[in-house]
DNA sequence: AGCACGCCGACT
DNA sequence: GTCGGCGTGCTC
């Protein structure tokens, strides 16, 4: 007898754990490790993934249930994705469930639901007619929901009644698919060549469509998608349906593929000849994944300076090794232009993985990879699972960027992720990135990481020139407008030269925050604590946490006093004041409000390099890879936004959101020009960003790190409670400690809090969190899990929520 | 999570 | 006497 460890789709404590389940013979085969099957749990099917295989159960019991089904014809995840899911499940503190799941596509997270299920094959004796049409219809509707019968037929919940009491039906929960592959229609010959041309004399005079159909099949025999048929010859369905009929032709499903890039041609293209920096750097990387010894490089390349042909040249090598490889880009930049660039070197054999997939879609691309039809991933976070089984190489661009934290459980970071499997593969690891995050430019510094840097831009442009400009001197000379003399002089330039430029705002909306002149009230969401942001098309004001909306009011909520004023500039306001001062002025407002719908990201910029527009203006979402040959000027609305969020990476962060945007102007061969605009220009991340010096800016913060003992200098698990009631939530964050301590048994950990979050109420809920700094001991992790299992254990009855969040990208 | 089992109050 | 409330504990 051979035995199956199975973890369960049930994401609680008590469940957390594998169970045994018989593997009955006929799906030995089948089954392996990382197989998703599913099984009987309690009195429920359940999906589950195997984890683990045996000759003698792990557990001991008269009797062992058997796995019902395999659910995948290949194993979605492989032996060693498996192991990554028990190490992300212990790094990150989650369920294992939750953790393997995060591995394959949405589509494949198994939905349940209660259906009918009959438990004798045979017709109770001396039953009606009405009885008997309801006795087939859950027959041949196996599993239908009791809701949905007796919508069908009225008198059904009698019947119903009767056979469960009689033992002849069950109501139990299922596996309710989601529909996972795509079947389309097609029309193949039904009978041989020789009776079809017989045939087509036969047809009646006027049914010249149909003929036309059947002389088609003379020539081409093989089957044909119905709608590619129809679109080609002409006629409709009904055209087809006819010589179905007449036995002519036979219609039928087959599965196909959806390939979101199907109708699109992609120019196959050569390497390019580099840089003798980027052949360096690339070199350098093609001998680490020959030599298998899983390094991580830190390639630290200024903007401009190509870093994608340097991956697409590894790539390459790495595909003639025989083996795989992972490229993770943020979601927000993998657009069809970085695409085009993979699909035109790799054709056929790149997998693309981002959100705005269908899921039908994603499930496809992935596939892909299962099926072993691709060898390159690219992809936002999640592709750093990609299931190869042969990795040779992952590769992060803008390593930076806080989009590869995951903000739900699992809460992972794709680096560390990547680190990990690259181990499993003795694979090679490449961080690109012209800002490091100061862990990345730390573990340079101890030697865990290798360095490789490129500092000229491929052709030889000067890194462009950067002004800051001082607002409160701006004002002091009277100049009350948003923008500054000198930003204002640098538009009104491009627009007589007829180049572009990219305006920045780190804030959405057209006011930020709504106050009374009289009172001094201001306005917060009723559910958050936050204020709330003033939108002018609608009128509303708007919580950008939890999306509440309010109708603008007229006189104060509380002192009624009429001298409401709207403060704090969105990029709705910037919009308005650039066709105010530059009349005829051509603006693409770029934010998550023009954003949403799908495609809208790629048709604005696609609209904006054919110069359908003067100024790009928008959100960081316009800092980050774009690249177009006319812009030669950045504007930087105000540099202050992220640097006063109350969170110990601001510096770092408004460093990186400069340099980056810096970098999108004088790409190609005009100049490129930025001015930045600031009530802090003396501040060291601007002046660093200014004079395009990385290694100055890291060696500055991390001086500062070093004192007030902030990563890299430690490590740091953060801790949120929330509950309806403050002092529940603050209640149990303190237990939590106490446990937490105990378990530590007097190791000398810094703990900050039990303290409100900076934002202390989100939808309702008042949050308290808890900060453990901590170097690395190995007791922390535990310790930490264990104390959240107790109070866990302990608050289940009340609706309090622990949030873990092990190596937090914000503090918030 | 679900669901059965179990022990107490208000109905046919 | 039975239906049904939600507290408790288990699922290989």
């Amino acid at each position: 007898m051979r035995f199956a460890q199975v973890i369960v789709d049930v994401p609680v404590r008590q469940t957390d754990r594998p169970f045994d389940y018989e593997i009955p013979a006929h799906l030995s085969e089948m089954i392996e490790i990382g197989s998703r099957v599913s099984v009987p749990f309690g009195n429920r099917l359940l999906q589950g993934f195997v984890v683990g295989m045996s000759q003698v159960a792990t557990y001991t019991s008269a009797s062992y249930k058997a796995i019902e089904q395999v659910l995948d014809l290949k194993p979605a995840l492989n032996r060693e994705l498996v192991h990554v899911a028990e190490w992300l499940s212990h790094t990150y503190i989650c369920k294992r469930i939750v953790a393997l799941q995060a591995m394959v596509p949405a589509a494949l997270k198994a939905k349940y639901e209660r259906g009918l299920f009959l438990l004798s094959e045979d017709v109770p004796p001396g039953l009606d007619e009405v009885g008997l049409q309801i006795w087939n219809l859950i027959r041949h509707k196996e599993g239908i929901s009791k809701e949905r019968l007796l919508m069908e037929v009225d008198e059904a919940a009698y019947y119903l009644k009767q056979w469960m009491k009689q033992g002849l039906l069950e109501e139990r929960q299922a596996i309710k698919h989601r529909t996972q592959v795509k079947k389309q229609l097609f029309v193949k010959p039904a009978v041989n060549q020789h009776d079809l041309f017989a045939a087509i004399e036969d047809l009646p005079k006027n049914a010249s469509q149909q003929k036309k159909i059947a002389h088609y099949f003379l020539t081409n025999p093989g089957p044909i998608a119905l709608a590619d048929l129809l679109s080609e010859l002409g006629g409709t369905s009904s055209t087809v349906r006819a010589l179905e009929e007449r036995q002519l032709v036979s219609v039928f499903e087959q599965e196909v593929g959806r390939d979101p890039y199907a109708n699109r041609t992609f120019k196959a293209s050569q390497a390019m000849k580099m840089t003798d920096e980027q052949q360096v750097a690339c070199d350098t990387i093609t001998q680490a994944i020959s030599m298998e010894q899983s390094e991580t490089f830190l390639l630290r390349g200024v903007t401009g300076s190509g870093k994608t042909e340097v991956y697409l040249q590894a790539i390459e090598h790495c595909l003639q090794l025989g083996k795989q490889a992972i490229v993770l880009v943020p979601e927000i930049s993998l657009t069809p232009q970085m695409v085009e660039r993979f699909k035109s070197r790799f054709g056929d054999l790149v997998a693309v993985l981002h959100s705005r997939l269908s899921a039908g879609e994603r499930l496809d691309e992935w596939r892909k990879i299962v099926n072993n039809q691709v060898k390159v991933a690219i992809g936002a976070r999640s592709a750093v699972f990609a299931p190869f089984e042969q990795l040779g190489l992952i590769i992060i661009d803008e390593e930076h960027e806080t989009s590869y934290k995951q903000e739900e459980s699992p809460k992972y970071h794709a680096r560390d992720v990547a680190i990990e499997r690259a181990r499993h593969h003795q694979a090679t690891v490449v961080l690109g990135t012209a800002t490091p995050s100061l862990e990345s430019y730390a573990a340079v510094q101890d030697r865990t990481f290798t360095l490789l840097e490129m500092d000229q831009r491929v052709f030889k442009q000067e890194m462009p020139s950067v002004e800051i400009v001082d607002m409160r001197e701006e004002l002091a000379a009277g100049n009350r407008s948003m923008f500054s003399r000198p930003l204002h002089q640098a538009i009104e330039d491009r627009l007589t030269k007829s180049e572009q430029s990219i305006l920045l705002l780190n804030r959405r909306g057209h006011s930020t925050f709504v106050m009374c002149r009289s009172c001094g009230y201001t306005v917060l969401c009723p559910h958050c604590e936050i204020a709330m942001t003033y939108h002018r098309q609608t009128q509303l004001l708007r919580c950008h946490y939890c999306g509440h909306a309010d109708r603008e009011p007229k006189q104060c909520p509380s002192c009624s006093s009429a001298h409401i004023r709207y403060f704090g500039t969105g990029t709705q306001r910037v919009e308005e004041q650039l066709m105010q001062q530059f009349p005829g002025i051509r603006v693409i407002r770029m934010d998550v409000d023009t954003t949403s719908t799908k495609g809208a990201h790629e048709q604005l910029l696609t609209r904006f390099r054919n110069k359908e527009a003067d100024v790009l203006l928008g959100t960081q979402m316009v800092a980050k890879g774009l690249d177009f040959p006319d812009v030669t000027l950045v504007g930087v609305i105000a540099a202050d936004t992220v640097l006063h969020l109350p969170d110990f990476r601001a510096s770092e962060r408004t460093f990186q959101l400069l340099t980056q945007v810096a970098g999108r102007a004088g790409r190609h061969t005009l100049p490129g020009e930025v001015v930045i605009q600031t009530y802090h220009p003396e501040h060291y991340s601007l002046t660093f960003a200014k004079n395009h010096d990385f290694n100055g800016f890291a060696e500055k913060e991390l001086d500062l790190r070093a004192k007030l003992n902030y990563p890299p200098y430690c490590k740091l698990i953060l801790v949120t409670f929330s509950h309806v009631r403050s002092p529940i939530a603050m209640q149990a964050a303190q237990q939590f400690i106490d446990v937490f301590r105990t378990q530590l048994g007097g190791e000398p950990i810094t703990i900050l809090g039990p303290v409100a979050a900076p934002i202390a109420k989100i939808k309702d809920r008042y949050r308290i969190q808890c900060l453990i700094k901590y170097r690395d001991e190995l007791t922390v992790l535990n310790g930490v899990q264990e104390a959240w299992l107790e109070i866990e254990k302990k608050t289940e009855s009340i609706d309090l929520s622990i949030q873990i969040d092990v190596d937090p990208q914000m503090l918030l």
